[in-house]
DNA sequence: ATTTTGGGCACT
DNA sequence: GTGCCCAAAATT
């Protein structure tokens, strides 16, 4: 057979046929590039009959122009792309582009230029070049990182490249990555880690499909337990792939895989830069990475021996993709395994209700850590009732917070003040007319943020220099902030306390590897007394001498119409903690709130954590939210306000009327206008016993959406905007 | 997605 | 007839 069916890497296209060209071989999975009309696209090489569509003439079939240098895409990988886009209605050729997101990995250049000192002097001596060459001594880099390490900038180094000072020097972009030894040091475990990491390395000896959950309470080990079997599997040459939620804070994580391994992880996030996708995509895909640490996307590289996924962290919301394809890294993570016929470990100390559902229902295994290691204490919970202890006005602190701080002070402590709200506040209006600052792309107010003076929108990215006066009525200096977030509670600690060193922890001041190194080797050498951070700080911290935990304001995820509000604020709350007492000092928590009597946060005051899953699966059943049955959310959208409307009507008028999916809309999304764009939305509910995707396909194919209406399908939301 | 085609229409 | 604009069709 000479005719071979492809997958273009392009979303409005079916699969094509193609003939291969003289003395050319391809097998599925190989990557090829074809001719399309005037232009060529890159394509995936696709089993025979997997790929809907009616047989070409064979007349019309053009050849294939070459095959691509890289490993064809293993069979289980091929089937892992088929379902993600099965499973969340997304075109094949979408998935499959995340696979060869490298973009780079299929060609280019094969060495880089570096530079590094050569041991000449310059013919001028200057301040700046005797700055570079003292930094310099010993460094190896391009142009841009070496200018970062010297901290003179890249002209001065341009200068010295020409005068022979510093030399180029052509380095290999595909060489290999220092190699990880299972056995560098081996930690003491204490009886609890060792029986499940045991459990664990006999599961990757076995070499077959096996979903753990690793329940762990905070401070319990998970890491050091879970390392065990990674090591197993670097003895057996297999591949590891460890996802972890962001990218802000590995740097705790990365320092003890060194620890343990003798060698960094190889990396996989957004912010690689192309030389180093390159090389990782190409590590990954022939075999010689062994250990990847990732973002989601490094589920859907195409590992060439992989044998074990490890999820850290699985509960965490940043596993689901919300924009692109709709997935969720735990779940995909599950199938990957099984397509592969490996063990999976979702590790977390909350795991979600649909997790833990699995577990106790047995489909998967669970572990557990009840203890914290080393003897260390879970913290003391306290709540501060603020319909009694009322904060000041203008402020949000109460009493209790406020002593336990200068407490930590005395002892030379540290506190940790958690409020998932950056910026200063989050709504400003004008003293003078009440007008509000509004984002004009968006349904959203717009937040100041004073550290770098700026009304932001959280939602598009605008960004404008707050007003001298008033733009509704011209009024100057009257603009007042509404509400607290990171920023102003980190002024009320200091106007408290102005002797304590405060320092606010969120993605607008840890954005970068970088910075967040800095900040915890900061935390580390104590020269921080109060940490006043957003979500970022809920999870991978450990410091010792973290004693007091505030969270400023429990009550604020419960707000709004989000269906998984409930959980989420109990992961939250209950993560940030655990931070308290990882140490041999006891820790103490105060949640502040104007709800004591609700569920979730009686639950979390008395550590009773089975009483808040209890509750939640309860309130789920009769909602018929998951595990019970699912949701699907579909949002028309368009810039043209009346089309999004009367398109949402149209599709609403042909909706299945079914006993097992129930349709509900459309009405305006809670978001309303989303980066200019006008959305509407349909929530849809259905049984487990439903085929909920095949019914939404059927339903979506029948319309005829005019241009410029985006369509989009999330199943099992998270995001509720 | 991008490019080509072709119909409708004003202009000459 | 020619040029121009836009929608529809084709791309293997």
């Amino acid at each position: 057979m000479n005719r071979v069916r492809l997958l273009v890497l392009n979303a409005a296209l079916g699969p094509l046929d193609y003939k291969l060209a003289e003395g050319m071989r391809v097998e599925a999975g190989s990557v090829v590039v074809a001719p399309l009309g005037p232009r060529t696209v890159t394509g995936i090489v696709w089993d025979e009959g997997r790929l809907p569509g009616v047989e070409v003439d064979a007349k019309k079939l053009r050849a294939l122009r070459e095959v691509v240098p890289v490993p064809p895409l293993s069979a289980p990988l091929r089937r892992l792309i088929e379902w993600t886009a099965d499973y969340y209605c997304a075109p094949l050729a979408s998935v499959a582009r995340m696979v060869l997101s490298s973009g780079g990995a299929l060609g280019g250049p094969t060495t880089m230029t570096e530079y590094r000192l050569s041991g000449g002097t310059p013919e001028r001596m200057t301040p700046q070049r005797i700055t570079a060459i003292e930094a310099l001594e010993g460094e190896q880099g391009t142009i841009r990182e070496l200018s970062g390490i010297a901290g003179v900038s890249e002209g001065v180094l341009r200068g010295l490249v020409n005068q022979g000072v510093i030399e180029p020097v052509e380095v290999a972009i595909d060489r290999p990555y220092p190699p990880a030894d299972p056995d560098y040091h081996q930690p003491a475990l204490s009886e609890d880690q060792m029986r499940v990491a045991k459990t664990l390395v006999e599961a990757v000896e076995a070499r077959s499909f096996e979903p753990f959950l690793l329940d762990g309470v905070t401070g319990s080990g998970k890491t050091e337990t879970y390392f065990e079997p990674v090591a197993e599997a670097i003895r057996m040459g297999r591949q590891v792939l460890v996802l972890l939620p962001e990218i802000a804070l590995t740097e705790n994580f990365l320092s003890r895989f060194e620890d343990r391994f003798g060698a960094a992880p190889v990396q996989w996030h957004s912010s690689l830069k192309s030389t180093e996708r390159r090389r990782a995509w190409r590590a990954i895909a022939e075999g010689s990475a062994q250990v990847i640490v990732g973002a989601r996307s490094a589920l859907f590289l195409p590992y060439a021996n992989l044998g074990l996924i490890v999820v850290d962290e699985a509960h965490e919301i940043s596993f689901k993709q919300d924009d692109g394809v709709r997935y969720n890294a735990r779940d995909v993570s599950v199938m990957r395994a099984r397509f592969e016929g490996i063990p999976v470990v979702l590790a977390s100390a909350t795991p979600a209700l649909e997790s833990l559902h699995m577990a106790n229902s047995g489909t998967y295994t669970k572990l557990e850590l009840p203890s914290r290691f080393g003897g260390a204490q879970l913290p003391e919970i306290k709540l501060v009732d603020l319909t009694i202890e009322k904060p000041a006005s203008g402020q949000w602190l109460a009493a209790p917070l406020i002593e336990g701080i200068e407490a930590r002070l005395e002892a030379g402590e540290q506190s940790l003040l958690f409020l998932n709200r950056r910026g200063y506040a989050p709504l400003t209006l004008c003293r003078n007319c009440g007008h509000r600052f509004q984002c004009p792309n968006c349904s959203a107010w717009l937040v100041e943020h004073r550290l770098s003076s700026r009304l932001a929108c959280h939602h598009c990215g605008l960004e404008t220099r707050p007003p001298q006066a008033c733009p509704e009525c011209g009024e100057a200096d009257c603009l007042v902030a509404c509400g607290p977030g990171v920023e102003r509670i980190a002024d009320e600690v200091a106007a408290l306390f102005p002797e304590a060193r405060v320092s606010v922890a969120t993605s607008d001041t840890l954005g970068t590897p970088e910075r967040a190194a800095e900040f915890l080797a900061q935390v580390q050498a104590k020269a921080i007394d109060v940490i006043v951070g957003t979500q970022l700080v809920t999870k991978g911290f450990h410091f010792t001498e973290l004693t007091l935990v505030g969270v400023v304001d429990a009550d604020l995820g419960l707000e709004g119409g989000d269906l998984r509000a409930a959980e989420r604020t109990y992961q939250q709350v209950a993560q940030v903690a655990g931070r308290a007492g990882r140490g041999s000092k006891p820790g103490e928590v105060l949640i502040q709130t104007r709800h004591p009597e609700a569920a979730v946060i009686a639950a979390l005051a008395d550590g009773d954590r089975d009483a808040f899953y209890e509750a939640e699966t309860e309130a789920r059943r009769d909602a018929g939210a998951p595990p019970f049955g699912r949701w699907a959310q579909i949002i028309l959208s368009s810039e043209d306000e009346r089309e999004a409307r009367q398109s949402a009507a149209r599709l609403g008028d042909t909706r299945p009327h079914l006993d097992d999916v129930m349709i509900l809309g459309p009405a305006p999304a809670p978001m309303a206008l989303l980066r200019n764009r006008y959305r509407y939305r349909f929530l849809v509910n259905a049984r487990r016993s439903a085929n909920l995707q095949a019914t939404l396909r059927d339903w979506l194919d029948t319309q005829d959406f005019p241009p410029g209406i985006r369509v989009g399908v999330d199943i099992d939301p998270y995001s509720f905007v």
